[in-house]
DNA sequence: TTGTAGGCGTTATCAA
DNA sequence: TTGATAACGCCTACAA
């Protein structure tokens, strides 16, 4: 097998457990001694085995992050506020995969394996009966995007979001709004939910009559191209369009829109959602709702932390994220 | 601390080694035992102790990747293939972050903590004595990128990559050609040199006097700006303009270009590198060069599982994938 | 078909 | 300042 504590003990002529100390770099031993150590350690190429601490310490050092869909814009950018906030904790991070609808599940043996000390489960629909077992026994799982009131999470306010749009819209002189989501597909997750309600609502406020769902098979390319064949085909068209499916296809409707003669803003105000490195780079600026995924991977991997070191409060704690405007050129 | 092994077999009137068996689903233990055994094991909620599991067989069940960068496009789509191609193998994905320079010191204490069975570097910069010696201690380690002949890698032919750009400009009838790179920023790199490689070559054998490289501070949407300035500065600008620095700054680039007046493809021709997503989302068709990043997470993810499994010819594997033209509107 | 015993590599406790 | 010993939870012989 590999080097084993024991060996270098050996060759250094002392017990394990005083390389153990040298390791951590205790201030009980001998400078000699550690010198002795520290180039044996080093002669040898010797790395302790991580399984073996871990299984004496009764921890693993880890961060789980669980979802069901990888390449995923909102997923890298979160990812990306985790590892930038992971990297001075010393902890690991892991990224599991779970079949949708079976990431509490996951999270579950995750947990209770010691894979991870805490989980952080992406869009994952868990009910308050598994959550409240789960904190009983301590164990750390934070919800992100579909979270439960009561129990460790981090959210996007997309009730505002979709407000917010329509208001803008509105404000602009647009009467007839439309929005596009995929209802089918993200069937129970809160964020459909929410945009939904708060584009009806702003309508209602706004004294709108008009009210059209463009129902999205997914928030894709392929959909932002679909999104305007369904426009195209409509006897009264929209005079706006919030895409609360996401940048990207509203990316794909600009691009659409382009090659078939649409005029964006003039004949249709588009306006995306997210505010993602797409909405960046569309030649003609794309307006949009920023949601801070990378504030809220950060915030995620913090609370997370917080509930390691047994902060009782986080134990109930949602961090909610607000909606910000972006105002480019398509809306 | 949590149930264990012996809890369950005590609970279960059997002993631990007959629990172990009932977890694998041996045939060794009778119908009913298992039975018993399977309800205590779902009433406590057991599940078994990794480290326990890991210590004992001496292997992680793991697959790290390394690298010095995140939320990262081309990290995205290479992750997406590697999920992909991870998913029903069994083992965990593990990530680590490590600083620019010392991917390989991070692959060691990886390998030989057995912090996981195999490792991918990404763009890390080894030397063929590291690389000697990882193979000599059987610790595989893959190199994504960055290889060197004659040790397990996966990579681009970034050389190609840069020849075929200038060949299908020059037969476009462009004349002055121009190339963006990041040469500081990445020195040390294979695809900067490479890249550079190509397009020089190709100048000279499509007889092209002009020359001009643009060095950019980053791979970024700031550095797509830059180049409109710079370009706008010269006495004698290109007429085309290749973007080694990637999609990002492309497209950048044409925002900037539509904001300024400069017309694509019209004054300059713009072809970008990589096809990533954001390729597809410029509201002004991009054309590029597309570098299939998930076919290469795939690839290098088998290629470790194959190293793992004692493929030895495997140890000497470099995988290259060959750029692809995709022609859209810029170019 | 089931049980007993030993050890994987580490660290914590206690003794020297 | 250092060393001996006993776990941590699991699995694999081997024995019953």
């Amino acid at each position: 097998m590999g080097v084993t504590i024991k060996q270098i003990a050996e060759l250094a002529g002392v017990a394990p457990t005083t390389v153990s100390l040298v390791l951590r770099d205790s201030k009980k031993v001998g400078q000699e001694t550690k010198r002795r150590v520290l180039r044996i350690i080093e002669e040898m190429d010797y790395y302790p085995n991580h399984s073996g601490k871990l299984l004496k310490q009764g921890r693993s050092d880890a961060i789980a992050v669980v979802s069901s869909y990888f390449q995923n814009i909102f997923k890298m950018e979160f990812m990306g506020g985790v590892e930038r906030a992971i990297r001075d904790s010393g902890l690991q991070l892991r990224q599991f995969y779970a079949e949708s609808g079976q990431e509490p599940a996951k999270c579950k043996e995750i947990l209770f394996g010691k894979m991870a000390d805490a989980a952080m489960a992406l869009s994952a629909i868990a009910d308050p009966g598994f959550l409240q077992k789960m904190r009983a026994a301590r164990k750390p799982l934070v919800l992100v995007e579909d979270v439960v009131e009561g129990f460790p999470g981090v959210r996007f306010d997309n009730y505002a979001c979709a407000y917010e749009a329509v208001r803008y819209l509105a404000g602009k002189g647009r009467r007839r709004i439309s929005i596009s989501l995929s209802m089918k597909t993200y069937m129970g997750h809160c964020f459909v939910d929410e945009r939904l309600r708060g584009y009806i609502a702003a309508l209602r406020d706004m004294d709108l009559a008009y009210t059209d769902i463009i129902e999205l098979p997914a928030y894709d390319l392929e959909s932002g191209r679909l999104m305007l064949d369904r426009i195209l085909g409509m006897k009264e068209p929209p005079d706006a369009l919030f895409c609360a499916s996401g940048d990207i296809t509203a990316a794909a409707f600009l691009k659409e829109a382009r090659l078939r003669g649409l005029r964006v803003p003039d004949d249709i105000a588009v306006l995306g959602c997210d505010d993602s490195i797409i909405a960046h780079t569309t030649t003609l600026g794309l307006s949009t709702i920023r949601q801070p995924a990378q504030a809220m991977g950060e915030a995620a991997l913090k609370l997370a932390l917080s509930l390691i070191e047994g902060d009782d409060e986080a134990w109930s704690r949602v961090i909610t994220f607000a909606p910000e405007l972006i105002i480019r050129e398509s809306a």
